[in-house]
DNA sequence: GCGTCGATCTAC
DNA sequence: TAGATCGACGCG
């Protein structure tokens, strides 16, 4: 069992994604209780130039984690009523984030951020203990299988077929 | 300043 | 299949 560094994330998001399948998202919560979740669904999204990703329109105040060290956390509200968790990866200038769709025993994004209660107050942080969101490895092998993205039908060819959806298989 | 819409989920 | 619910973004 050994905590992830920061720079296991400071590279290409579809390098990182396999490797991040059945790690252990850890959370201490408010009253000090830590639970862990094992990494069941994630999704890539890469660069300006993918018009799926949000950073493709470019820097703005909601994308500007997204263009920082990877290891950041990106959270946005969606629909209103859902946090969604993101981890940023690549490096300065290089806008990339993977989303959490999935934990163990917990399916959708939206869930996702509801049970481990995060919010917009997790934007900027960064994934290690001290600010109480951080990974685990214990050296598990989760087998997966990739698929196209889910909900982003607005992005059009090619970016709604890029299998750059992983779960669990 | 105002209208539109989204990387979702639940219930009718 | 529609409704909840709100911040970011586009337009002007």
């Amino acid at each position: 069992m050994s905590t992830v560094p920061i720079t296991f994330f400071q590279r290409d998001p579809l390098e990182v994604a396999p490797e991040l399948m059945g790690k252990l998202l850890c959370r201490r919560f408010e009253d000090g209780q830590i639970e862990r979740y094992r990494i069941t669904e994630i999704e890539a999204y890469c660069g300006e130039t993918d018009k799926a990703c949000h950073a493709h329109k470019g820097r703005t105040k909601r994308t500007e984690i997204m263009y920082h060290q990877g290891g950041h956390i990106y959270m946005y509200l969606i629909y209103g009523m859902y946090w969604m968790l993101n981890f940023v990866t690549e490096n300065e200038g290089t806008p990339s984030a993977i989303l959490i769709r999935g934990v163990e025993n917990i399916s959708g994004p939206g869930k996702v951020g509801k049970a481990l209660q995060l919010d917009k107050s997790f934007y900027g942080k960064l994934l290690q203990p001290e600010d109480n969101l951080w990974l685990e490895d214990d050296g598990y092998h989760l087998p997966f299988q990739t698929t196209p993205r889910i909900g982003i039908n607005y992005a059009g060819a090619p970016w709604i077929n890029k299998p750059w959806r992983f779960e669990a298989k």
